[in-house]
DNA sequence: CCGCATCCAACAGGATACTG
DNA sequence: CAGTATCCTGTTGGATGCGG
């Protein structure tokens, strides 16, 4: 006899989950950056810049395990790996790019009203 | 003499700066909350549930800063605070909640994707 | 009623060194 | 080249107690 209100906490947990997922440090630049395209496992180091191999392994491992992106191995010497967006990761980038949009749009203003906020403050 | 790519990292910066504040563990809630009119702290606390008195001292606070909610405090005995949305923050929540539709509607494939991956690897 | 201060556990994330 | 393993740090967030 499931409760009626179920579906409301399975809701948040799904919201949430998708929004901690966005919100963590390197994956929308991972997700943005494989939208141009497939790209290798040192592609995407280089185009990023300043992120590290373990976080980068860890961040394309989630995405993959949520079936954002698929992972292609070449059992080449030396070895090589392909990362490529999903139906899901490029559906996902849609809502992800407008938030990134709006963000650019009103940066000034979240900036002017951490200006006053902090002035009322420090002195 | 700013680098012409200047704006690019500055860009980066707000997208991110948005990104984590969306994604951290209660800021989204306590602002769609808020989209029905003002609240006190208590009542927040209550209809949130599962958030501490210090969580939701600090996430509003943030939200404060960054000018998506006022914060009215009115000297009577006992004190009462009411939180309340500014315009900013019901713009946000426009692509917040295009991003938390886009998550219900999609939470499924994600889950089937997990239990995919999940099973390849366990046995 | 509201919120700050403190302590503490858990985790995220960076640097480095080592494998197939 | 593409990882895995290990260590170490800062931050996040919960619990509790005090104060206006």
């Amino acid at each position: 006899m499931k409760p009626r209100h179920m579906h409301l906490t399975n809701d948040c947990r799904a919201v949430s989950d998708v929004l901690q997922r966005v919100g963590d440090k390197w994956t929308v630049l991972v997700v943005s950056k494989l939208g141009g395209g497939p790209l290798r496992f040192n592609e995407l180091r280089n185009t990023i810049g300043g992120i590290s191999q373990k976080m980068l392994t860890t961040t394309l491992r989630g995405l993959e395990r949520d079936g954002f992106v698929t992972r292609t191995v070449f059992p080449t010497i030396p070895p090589r790996v392909d990362y490529e967006l999903t139906d899901l990761g490029r559906e996902l980038l849609v809502p992800v790019q407008a938030l990134g949009d709006w963000a650019l749009k009103n940066i000034d203003r979240v900036d002017a009203a951490r200006a006053r906020f902090d002035a009322g403050r420090g002195p």
